[in-house]
DNA sequence: GATAATTGTTATGGACCATATCAAATATCG
DNA sequence: CGATATTTGATATGGTCCATAACAATTATC
């Protein structure tokens, strides 16, 4: 270990119980300065996608779905007859990982898999009917309860923008 | 399992091999429709997410920095004399995973562990001389290479609202 | 018709995250 | 003071997500 004299008592300084700012009122827990941290785009990106995730889920407990099951249904229903490997790798999952995915989804009864008649090895994916009917209300909720409060604390002019420089970053980068 | 006939045949219609839309030059593997799914602030946010992680650890690959170690580095330095709990659950980082990340930078003598002399429980944390050599190269890789190209992409001004945009998210939602 | 490629699947390991628990040290309160 | 509760770092453990290798069945290619 080779830490300076001067950083040993720098650090000890400033870890002396007291570490108030100056003239505060009480030994109250000082915040730390998060510094060039907030200025740093993956971090902030970070924490915001975190939130966003944890906002989805509570807005979904009702229906249980997650993101990803959300968008294999979403993906399903605007692509009806593609395999899982189409559906996979669209959404950027290994198919590998696909497969509990969908196991979960058909094992309740919102997605299926049908054996194409074309080419035997691959699995054709369909909505079911009440995958459908799951899906509507899943949009639902989204729009009224997720989307819509992004779009108070945004602004709707500025949420589009920043969904067109995510999506930039996204495809671009 | 209930697929409505209307559903399979659907699928099947659309799954038949040749899929090209009206009048394709041949059967090339047509790209499937996004549909809502771009629209999904959740789903382009962790696209994007993951792309700007990626490219960060494309530009440090030669110093082999994560953004999590990147963070820690710049948290001790901005606040030295900090316990572990401390900077930990600024990061968002439950303390039982904070060792592991810890003793990895503590092993590369980028940061080390000081037993406080005030309350013999908690260790303070300081950034060693080389770690400190090293946040500094760190830093200006970031600028150089990674943050710079997100401003070519967005421009500056349109990159400083995509991050107070995601700083209100990270925030206040 | 022999060989190569594709599809879904399983097995497996790594990275990250969350909870329970522990010993040592400290704080609290009778 | 001394008994009890709390805090800190640490370990163990389990869950989820992600990545690779390998396999049988099927299809494509030559």
């Amino acid at each position: 270990m080779t830490v300076s004299k001067t950083a040993e008592k720098s650090a000890e300084k400033a870890g002396d119980g007291t570490r108030g700012r100056k003239d505060a009122p009480e030994g109250l827990p000082e915040a730390l300065q998060l510094g060039e941290l907030s200025e740093q785009l993956g971090y902030v990106l970070k924490r915001a996608q975190l939130k966003v995730f944890e906002n989805f889920l509570h807005c979904m407990a009702s229906l249980q779905l997650t993101p990803a099951q959300f968008s294999v249904l979403l993906l399903v229903e605007k692509n009806p007859g593609r395999n899982q490997t189409e559906i996979a790798s669209t959404l950027g999952i290994l198919r590998p990982n696909f497969v509990a995915l969908l196991d979960n989804l058909e094992s309740r009864d919102l997605c299926a898999r049908i054996r194409s008649t074309n080419d035997r090895r691959s699995h054709i994916l369909v909505l079911t009917d009440k995958g459908k009917a799951v899906l509507t209300r899943a949009k639902k909720l989204v729009a009224t309860k997720h989307e819509s409060r992004l779009n108070e604390l945004l602004g709707q002019a500025n949420r589009e923008a920043l969904l067109e420089m995510l999506s930039k970053i996204a495809n671009e980068f």
